[in-house]
DNA sequence: GCCGTTTTCGGCCCGACTGTTTTCAGTCG
């Protein structure tokens, strides 16, 4: 049973365990000990195999040995006890809205319901009201619950939630009475995905702010208000939750909103240790007195910490790596910033795939006051989406020259996105490859090779000396599906000897390689190529997309290639040839044709 | 079930809103 795999399973066990009555930290311990597994990132069969599961903190004996079993055989005594302690089904039932463990034990108790139609069903026939503690409008909320579900999937994509924030945010911004006004949440901490929005707002009239959030275009249904929050449904199904402090508590607010859970807990914990309190509204010291927290550093500076990005709030060791920056007299090293991009490679046009042309690719990079574009089409096999023969790449480079002439500004890069055959070889014999300025290698193909085979595969391509970028690196969809099996700590180190940039596709819908591989990708030096992946000029702005995930990774701009001057962002991508064209660097050199 | 410079027991973050109730449990973040 692979990694994935293994975190859903811990985290129904959680919710199977919950629906069954049992120690509620009990249930948060799986919980915890789902996130902490999906947080980590390394190579399990390896860690499994060294007896080393309880290293990864919240994961004790009992979890592991839960893990170990799974991994190595896909069946688990104890989680098959724990599955048997209610209906499968019943999971499907807390997905609504409204409905959480007890309600649903209840009704499956009480009437025996097992699926969401069968609940659909006995709400119609008014038996929900019936029940203990449940009434009419419970019916009604589980009906609208139903119906939500069916409409909507739960998480959505940065690409449609910011939107949908910016609106609100916007909305917010023009009303008078609000003092500051502020993002918080996943979206602050840039997770690739976000299950609802989060705004921080401060004001001395609570009621004003309230009303102009309300009166934001696009709501669906307002699901509660009370003094200091409120929450709606956006028309895209998007949960959106304002709260509503007063200016003295906005700094603490926005750091409690802005969480992770984890994070705040760890954070908390601290504070209870000096015998402190922290929550929204502040910090009191043990005699009950309020801290000053002007800001969200002052919050940290008390507890002795150096200020920690938003994004890397993840109780990932963040904490503890501030405490000891702190107690040196360091802050927290810069991450990379949007302004800082110099230009970008892999961006299509529609010589393959994309909707816009090459020219009107260029003219958008110029624009955009960018010192070089590089456009990357589809090779030849990848026919599905328009790949380019050897003649038409010519074609392509004769385009390319003419355009150079009319954007002396801009330096244009001929590269290629070359797809990685099932045998690992590019799509093209060396000689043409050795025309290109650099090519990008990415798999499109075959996404079901046993992992061995697919590493393997990757690792040939990764090897050949025209590689210059690692593309897409797992080839995940976000909330589609999964990327495909491969050995990524092997594949990592191997760009490492090899030079290989590693692309950070920023496309919302991908962004990948994923953000927690950071700190692997730091140790091993590897640098990091932030590409948008582009097939129309608005895909370019998908780039920003991009830098939040990279200030995820903990990336700093010497680490990205796109934000380093022209004349090393040449030499950089010739590295990886002249490297390889040394006689004691041929290691599983290809022959391409 | 996890954790630990109060370490093998006894804690485990904390507050808002809703709905069903007449003071609170359940849900959510």
């Amino acid at each position: 049973m692979n990694k994935s795999e293994i975190i859903q399973l811990l985290a129904e066990c959680g919710q199977i365990l919950e629906i069954s009555g049992a120690s509620p930290f009990r249930v948060r311990a799986f919980q915890q000990g789902s996130r902490a597994l999906e947080n980590w990132q390394g190579d399990l069969d390896q860690l499994v195999e060294e007896d080393q599961v309880t290293s990864i903190r919240g994961i004790g004996k009992g979890l592991s040995s839960i893990i170990r079993d799974l991994a190595t055989s896909g069946v688990s005594e104890e989680e098959a006890e724990i599955r048997a302690l209610v209906p499968e089904s019943l999971l499907e039932l807390l997905r609504i809205p409204g409905l959480g463990p007890k309600k649903v034990r209840a009704i499956h108790q009480e009437l025996g319901i097992l699926t969401i139609e069968e609940l659909e069903a006995a709400c119609f026939q008014q038996q929900i009201r019936e029940l203990a503690g449940f009434a009419e409008r419970t019916e009604n909320v589980i009906l609208k619950g139903i119906k939500n579900l069916r409409r909507f999937a739960g998480r959505s994509l940065l690409s449609v939630s910011g939107l949908v924030a910016t609106r609100f945010l916007q909305s917010l911004q023009r009303c008078p009475a609000v003092d500051q006004v502020e993002l918080a949440g996943s979206l602050r901490r840039s997770r690739e995905t976000v299950g609802d929005i989060d705004l921080v707002a401060s004001t001395e009239n609570s009621l004003l702010v309230r009303q102009a959030f309300l009166a934001t275009e696009g709501i669906r249904e307002v699901e509660s208000e009370g003094e200091t929050k409120s929450r709606v449904q956006s028309e895209e199904g998007i949960g959106v939750d304002l709260r509503v402090v007063t200016p003295e508590q906005f700094a603490t607010a926005l750091q409690h909103f802005t969480g992770s859970r984890e994070h705040n807990t760890s954070l908390r914990q601290r504070a209870r240790d000096r015998g402190w309190k922290l929550n929204e509204y502040g910090l009191w010291d043990a005699a009950d007195q309020p801290l000053e927290t002007a800001d969200e550093e002052s919050i940290y500076e008390h507890l002795e910490l150096v200020s920690i990005p938003p994004e890397q709030r993840e109780d990932l060791g963040e904490i503890e790596r501030a405490e000891q920056l702190f107690s040196d007299g360091q802050e927290w090293p810069d991450l990379v910033e949007f302004e800082q991009i110099q230009g970008t490679l892999h961006c299509h046009s529609t010589w393959s795939d994309g909707k816009a042309t090459l020219r009107e690719m260029v003219q958008s990079a110029a624009e955009r006051g960018w010192k070089y574009y590089g456009t990357a089409d589809h090779s030849r096999t990848a026919a599905y989406a328009g790949g380019l023969t050897i003649d038409q790449l010519h074609q392509q480079r004769l385009e390319i020259d003419q355009l150079r002439q009319e954007f002396p500004e801009l330096t244009i890069l001929h590269g290629i996105e070359s797809d990685i055959l099932t045998d690992g070889s590019l799509d093209y014999p060396d000689e043409v490859l050795a025309e290109l300025d650099y090519v990008v290698a990415s798999v499109h193909s075959n996404f079901s090779l046993a992992r061995q085979q697919q590493t393997d595969r990757i690792e040939r391509a990764l090897r050949n000396r025209y590689t210059t970028v690692w593309g897409h690196p797992t080839g995940r969809l976000l909330l589609q599906r999964d990327g495909y099996e491969l050995d990524m700590v092997h594949l990592l180190k191997v760009a490492a000897e090899e030079g290989v940039i590693v692309e950070l596709n920023a496309n919302p819908r991908r962004l990948d390689v994923d953000w927690r591989w950071g700190r692997t990708i730091q140790e091993l030096g590897i640098d990091i190529g932030i590409h948008p992946d582009a097939h129309s000029i608005a895909g370019l702005d998908d780039i920003e997309h991009g830098v939040g995930i990279a200030r995820k990774m903990g990336l700093s701009c010497q680490q990205v290639t796109n934000t380093w001057d022209l004349d090393l962002y040449i030499q950089r991508l010739s590295v990886h040839r002249e490297q390889a064209a040394a006689p004691e660097n041929r290691v599983g050199e290809s022959t391409n044709e």
